[in-house]
DNA sequence: AGCGAGAAGAGAGCACCGCTCTTGCATGAT
DNA sequence: ATCATGCAAGAGCGGTGCTCTCTTCTCGCT
C-alpha cells in the first residue's frame, strides 16, 4: 500500500481504473460476452497489446468487474436496510433494494448470478464480498430473535449434515438453530431466483404486474424464515 | 409433413439430424458459448458455409436446441412421475428428476436457465414445451387438490392482478385458488433456482451435502404448495 | 429424353475476437 | 549523464460468425 511516488506508478493507476471503467461500461450496455478487450483498448486509444499490461487476460478483467459488482449488490442490500425500523420492513426494503439495483444493472446481474461465461471459472476467493447481501438477510433475522420476534412456520427439518460447520459459525452470535440456517439459505436463494425469473423473461406471459408479485415473494419468503411481515392479509 | 420422396429430400433430414447432433454433443462439452458453427461443420466434414443452408445463423441453432432440451426437462419431469403415488412422492421423485437431468447436463440447464447467451433473445414461441415441467408440478397439486388433501399453510396471499389471466385460464379445470397458483409459480421458480445455485457453485462452502439439501428444499417447497409430504420430522 | 431451374456444397474473403512476441521509445533510478 | 527498465505499439496466429460467388448435381417438367 506504497503511496504512488513515481509519476509512472500514478499514471498506472490511473489507467487501470480507466480501463476498468471503460469495461464497466461495456459490460452494461453489451452484457459479459459482449466485453471486449480490444473495444476497451479502442475507446481508451490505446493498442489491445497495451491493456495486457494492466490485466494478464480477459478473464482477470471479467474477476475485476465481479469483485465490482458484488460490492455494489451488497451496497444496495446493506443501504436498503433501516435497523431501526421493524425486521419485517427491513426484510422487504432489502429485498426491494437488491431488486432495483438488479433491474438496473442486469447484465451485471448475469454475471454474478447467471452462467458462468465461457471457459471462465469464478474465483472463490470473493467468498467474502460476496456474503455481504445474504448477511444482511440474515442480521435481519438475528435481529428479529434477539428481540424474540423470529417464529418460523412449522415444516420439514433440515439435516444438519446438510449445511457445512463454516456456515454455522459464519452465522455466530446469532444463535440460529439448524432450521433456521437452512431457511436463510433458500431465502438468499430465491430473492436471487425471482429477480432472475423476471429478468430473463421466464415470467413473460405468468406474472401480470411483476413488482407485486415480487412484493408477494418477498412477504412468503419473510414468513418462511419466520419474521413477521406486515401486508396483506392471509391465505385463506 | 410431406413423406421424404426424393432423394435429396432424406438427404437434407438426415444431414439436419447430423448438424444437430453434433451440435448438442458440443453443447453437453463446451457449452453454449463454446459452440461453434464452424467446428459442427469440421466434424460433419463439410464447409462452414454449408452449415448455413441448414440453419440460418448460430442463433437458429441455438434455439432448436433449446426446444430440444426443454423437452427433455420435460420428460424428465413427466418420467419420473407415477401417478398413482402420493402426491408428496410425486413432488419429491419429480423435483429429483429435474435435478438429475440438470446434474448430467449442465450446460443444457445453462442454455434454458441461465443467462441468455450473447445476443441472442430466446423466442417466446417455446412456451408450450418450456410449460411441461412446471405443468407437471401443477398437476401434481391439482390431483391433491382433487383428492382433498392440498392444505397450504397460511401466509400472505397474493393480488390478483399480479397474474396473468392467460396464467389462471392454463392452469383450469384444477380449479386453483390464486394464492394457490401463485405458490405454484414460486415452486417452479425454486426448483430451478435451487438447481443453479448448485450447479453454479454458490453452494460452495454453504452446504455439505448437496442432495439432502436439494430435498429439505423439495420438502420445504412441497409443504409451501400445501402437498403433504412424508419425511423427517417438523421444525421446532 | 432432355433441358432448365434450383438446391447444395466449396472456397475465398470480411471484420472481429483473445492472445503472444518482438521492437523501439521514454522515463525513472543511479 | 547513463543505464536499465516500464511501457506501448505493431505484426501476427488461429479462431469466430457470416456473406458472396462459383460450380456441380439433382429434380421436375415438357
Amino acid at each position: 500500500m506504497n503511496a504512488p511516488r513515481t509519476a509512472r506508478a500514478r499514471a498506472r493507476i490511473e489507467l487501470t481504473r480507466e480501463i476498468l471503467a471503460s469495461a464497466r461500461r461495456q459490460l452494461g450496455e453489451a452484457g459479459a460476452a459482449g466485453l471486449s478487450l480490444r473495444s476497451v483498448a479502442r475507446e481508451l486509444g490505446m493498442a489491445s497489446s497495451a491493456v495486457y499490461r494492466y490485466f494478464a487476460s480477459r478473464d482477470e478483467l471479467l474477476t475485476a468487474l465481479l469483485v465490482e459488482c458484488y460490492g455494489e449488490v451488497g451496497d444496495a442490500a446493506v443501504g436498503a436496510d433501516d435497523p431501526e425500523a421493524a425486521p419485517g420492513e427491513r426484510w422487504l426494503a432489502v429485498w426491494r433494494g437488491v431488486r432495483e439495483w438488479s433491474l438496473a444493472n442486469r447484465h451485471e446481474y448475469a454475471l454474478l448470478f447467471g452462467t458462468p461465461v465461457p471457459g471462465y471459472a469464478a474465483p472463490h476467493l470473493t467468498a467474502e464480498v460476496a456474503a455481504r447481501m445474504p448477511l444482511t438477510l440474515a442480521r435481519i433475522a438475528g435481529d428479529a430473535k434477539a428481540a424474540g420476534l423470529l417464529d418460523p412456520p412449522p415444516g420439514p427439518s433440515c439435516d444438519p449434515a446438510a449445511i457445512t460447520p463454516e456456515m454455522l459459525v459464519l452465522l455466530e452470535g446469532m444463535a440460529f438453530t439448524v432450521d433456521e440456517t437452512a431457511r436463510l439459505i433458500l431465502a438468499w436463494n430465491r430473492l436471487v431466483a425471482i429477480i432472475g425469473y423476471e429478468l430473463h423473461g421466464h415470467l413473460v406471459g405468468v406474472t401480470a404486474d411483476d413488482t407485486a408479485f415480487f412484493d408477494y415473494a418477498a412477504r412468503v419468503e419473510a414468513a418462511n424464515s419466520g419474521i413477521p411481515v406486515p401486508g396483506p392479509g392471509e391465505t385463506r
